[in-house]
Formats: structure tokens, C-alpha cells, sequence
DNA sequence: GTACAATGTCTCACGTATGAAACAGGCGGG
DNA sequence: CCCGCCTGTTTCATACGTGAGACATTGTAC
């Protein structure tokens, strides 16, 4: 019975994009170190897939490359009911869901989430209103 | 000279999220452990934030709690340009960039973000072109 | 050739996260 | 009362990731 490597850190992708990226900028294992504040002892052994790095350097190596974590770490299959609701009947709470996303996004700055929220609420209402009582394919001109 | 903590894993959140979860769906200890992988041990651990857990377990419970990792690892600070064109103007290319966003979005299902962009991208030019011409406030019942 | 500096890798002692198992406490049923 | 069951917590030995420093190798200057 072959028991299968139950690693969630793909350690592979992580040393591979370390290497690449200190090699297109032709830094030397200690700048990165440096810069970073993961030893260059740790980083030779990440770049050569030796083990698996802990969270901490997981979160400074992707920052340094500007990656986002979920393609280092486990990969996830949401299941979300939150994100099926979105799907199946989005109806009536849309604009709140929207925000919620919006609001869980990391990527986005507190100020555009809200920026982006507070927009779709107002087109959204907009939209429903006028196309409650008419055809729904009514795109584009 | 005072040694500021290092650490980029917020065990306290991860914890505080995790027994909350936890207790709302009325599971022991030793369900999430079955459905997580994490001993029931090492979870009563997080839970009172003894610690830092290691990148596995973090992958395992992030995705349990369908929380995106950044919110428990490292407050990195993106400074990506693509998100500063969000942020100063978005008039013309504004659902474009939203679709972006909302692929980049790894919550989200390629459906549902496919979804939310179009929904979105109809909603937006609908806004935009009736409130061009006219007062932005014009939003009726 | 001989210094010298810089590179990547490796050795080693140390700290610590981990899971199994032992533990203490609570909660009913008999 | 007490027995079994389940709860969360706490030992305990083990495994392993880490950084400082030693190492081998290469390139460059003199």
C-alpha cells in the first residue's frame, strides 16, 4: 500500500520561482537573505526543494516574489454554500454578497472594496429595477 | 532595545476563527480533527494560541475555514500596479479590471467569477451611460 | 602562482511543532 | 454511587526546520 505524500507545501513551484526570480535579478543568495530575512542557508535549501520551508518563511518568500500563497500552499477546493448561493440565487441579497467578497478580498485595499461595493450596489439596484418588469436579455446596444 | 516579534503567523486570529467555527457547528475537538488531518491535540493547541502551527497545518485549517491564508500569514503589503489602477482611476477600464479582480479572487469558482463579472459589466455601462449625461444621484425606489 | 573575495552547499547544535497517549473533568444512565 | 463515554488539555519522545558558521569551488587581481 503506497501511502502518498500528504504535503500541502508544494516546495517544488516555491524553490523553482525563488531561483528564477534571484537569477533575473542577479542576486546572490545573501542579497536575497538580506532582503528578505530568511538565511541563505534556508534558501539554498528551498531553491533545491530540500524540505519544507515553516509558515514564516512561506509568508516572506512570497511577499518577496509577490505571489499569492495558495499556489505555494495546499491547494484548495472551496466549497463554499456562500459562493453557490452567489451562483444559483443571487437575487435579492446580491449586493451584500458582492461586498462580502469584496470585503474578503486581500488583494483589494480596504477603500477600493468599498469604492467597488458601494458602485454595485448602485448600478445593481439600478439594473434589477429596470429589468424586473422587462426581457432579460437586454444587452448591449 | 526592545526585540519586536517577528512572527508572521497570527496564531490568535487563527485560533479565536477556528474554535469559533468550531463551536457554531457543535463539533468536538476530535471531528474537525477527523475532517482536518490536525490532531486533536494540535488544534486544542491553536485554539488557545500556544504556538505557531506549522505550513501544513495552516494550509489544512485556512482551507477548512475557507479563509484566504494572507488574513493568518504575514500582513503583506501588495504593491501591485495593476491594483494601484484600481485605485486612482477606474472610469473607462473599470469592468475590465473588475473581472481581473475578481479571477484573481481564489475564493471564488471560475463560475461565479465569471458570473459576478458579467452581471457586473451589464449593471456598470447601464450606470454609467444613464448617469453620464445626468445627476449621479438619481436613484429611484 | 598566490592572495583574496564571493558564491552555493553542507554540518551541527538548538529550538520547537507534532501526534499518540495519558490525564482530569463533566454528564448522564443504571 | 459508579460506571462508561465524551470532552478539552497536557505530557512525552520524536522529527525536523532553522541560522551561524565551516566548507569547497570559482573567478579576479596582482
Amino acid at each position: 500500500m503506497v501511502q502518498l505524500d500528504k504535503s500541502l507545501v508544494n516546495t517544488g513551484e516555491l524553490g523553482r520561482a525563488i531561483r528564477r526570480k534571484r537569477e533575473e535579478l542577479n542576486m546572490s543568495l545573501r542579497d536575497v537573505a538580506d532582503e528578505t530575512g530568511v538565511s541563505a542557508s534556508t534558501l539554498s535549501r528551498i531553491e533545491n526543494g530540500t524540505g519544507k520551508p515553516d509558515a514564516d518563511n512561506i509568508a516572506r518568500l512570497t511577499s518577496w516574489l509577490n505571489v499569492p500563497m495558495e499556489r505555494i500552499m495546499g491547494n484548495r477546493q472551496i466549497n463554499d454554500d456562500e459562493h453557490k448561493a452567489v451562483v444559483y440565487f443571487p437575487q435579492e441579497a446580491m449586493p451584500d454578497i458582492v461586498e462580502a467578497h469584496l470585503r474578503a478580498d486581500r488583494n483589494l485595499t480596504p477603500d477600493t472594496a468599498k469604492a467597488l461595493a458601494e458602485l454595485f450596489r448602485v448600478a445593481y439596484t439600478q439594473f434589477s429595477s429596470s429589468s424586473s418588469a422587462e426581457e432579460s436579455e437586454r444587452n448591449r446596444r
